[in-house]
DNA sequence: TGATTATAGTAAGGCACCTAATCATAAGGT
DNA sequence: ACCTTATGATTAGGTGCCTTACTATAATCA
C-alpha cells in the first residue's frame, strides 16, 4: 500500500519543480488525505459483497433495532446527507430487500422505513465486523499514541478553521 | 468546525448503544476521515470561484509549463484516474476556456492537450496559493510534530494493509 | 375560513468518479 | 499482405452525492 496517491505524487513533483518551500507540509497533508482514501476504499471493498456502499451501510445501522421505523428526513439528518440522497439510497436498499417503506400513521406526507428481517440480520453482523475492523486499524496503539494522534489532528483542524476565515481566496487572478 | 461528521457521531452512538468495546479506536478513525473530508471541502470551496474541482485543478497543474502538451492517457496516469474521467474533466476545462485539444502530430489516435493563456495564468496563481494554504495547515508544527504525525499515519496504514490480507470479510452473514 | 408558510419525499439534472464497450489507429506476428 | 493484439479517446450507463423544483400535506396566521 502506498503512502501517497498518484495525484499527490504528481503535485509534490510539481511543487518541487517550482521550488516551493514547504513540500514537507504539503506531503504531510497528502498523507492524511491518502490514508483517509485508503480507509474509504477498504471499507467499500468490505461492503461490496453485500451490495452496500458506506452510505447504505450507515442507513442500515441507523435503522437497526428500530422496529417502529424512521422517516427519511430523520435518516437524512442523522446520516448528514440530504433527503434527496436518502431517497436514492433507500431505493437501492429496498430493491435489494433490506428495507421496506410504509405510510406513516399520522402524517400523510411522511413514510416510515424499517429493516426487513434479512436487513436486520445483515446490520447485526456487519456492524460488529465493521467496528472490529476499524478498531483493528489502531491495534497496538497505546493510549499515549492515541492521545497524541488526536491532538495533532485537532491542531490541523484548528489551522484549517483559521484559514477559512482569514485567508479567503479571491478570484482576482482568474 | 466539528471534529466528527454527523454520520460518524451516529455510528459511535450506535456502537456505544451496542456496548462495543473500543469506541475510542473507532472515534480516532473517524477523526482522521472527518479531517480529510473537511480539507477536501475547504479545497473545493477555494477552487469553486474559478469553476474548478480538485480533479480539474490537478489537470491544470500537470499541464503547467508544458507548451508541447500532454495526451489524455498521460494525464490519466499522472492524475490517477481513468481516461474516461479525463475526457469529462477536459470537456469542462475546454468549455471554460482553460485548455485546448489538438490532433497529435505523429499518432492519429492521440490528441494533445495544452493550457490556453488564461489557463496558464490561472494555474500559475492557483498553484502557489493552494500550496501555501496546504502548508499553512501545519503552521507551528515543529519537525518533531511532523515526524510524529507521519509515523502514526504510517502505523495506521500498516494495520490497514494487514487487515486487507488476513481478515477478509465474508459474505456468509448476508 | 382562506391565505401563507413550512415540511416531507421524490423527480430532474449536474458533477465526478467508475466499468465496459466502441471505433479508429498502431504495432506485432505469421 | 493479412490477421491478431494492443492502445487511444470517447460513449454509454451506473453510483452517490449535490441543488432545485415539484406536489402533497400540515401548521400557522389574520
Amino acid at each position: 500500500m502506498e503512502s501517497l496517491e498518484q495525484k499527490h505524487i504528481s503535485m509534490i513533483a510539481e511543487a518541487q519543480r517550482r521550488g516551493r518551500g514547504d513540500a514537507g507540509g504539503i506531503r504531510l497533508c497528502f498523507e492524511v488525505l491518502a490514508l483517509a482514501s485508503a480507509i474509504d476504499r477498504s471499507c467499500a471493498l468490505r461492503l461490496a459483497p453485500h451490495r452496500l456502499s458506506e452510505g447504505k451501510f450507515v442507513l442500515l445501522c441507523l435503522l437497526h433495532d428500530r422496529s417502529e421505523g424512521l422517516a427519511p428526513h430523520e435518516l437524512s439528518t442523522r446520516a448528514g446527507v440530504t433527503r434527496a440522497t436518502v431517497t436514492g439510497l433507500l431505493d437501492g436498499l429496498e430493491r435489494d430487500g433490506y428495507v421496506s417503506r410504509q405510510a406513516h400513521r399520522e402524517d400523510r406526507r411522511k413514510i416510515l422505513v424499517t429493516l426487513t428481517p434479512s436487513g436486520q440480520v445483515l446490520a447485526d453482523a456487519l456492524f460488529d465486523e465493521h467496528s472490529q475492523w476499524i478498531a483493528s486499524l489502531f491495534n497496538e496503539f497505546e493510549p499515549e499514541d492515541r492521545k497524541t494522534l488526536s491532538n495533532l489532528l485537532a491542531r490541523v483542524r484548528h489551522n484549517l478553521a483559521e484559514g477559512k476565515h482569514t485567508d479567503t481566496p479571491s478570484a482576482e487572478g482568474a
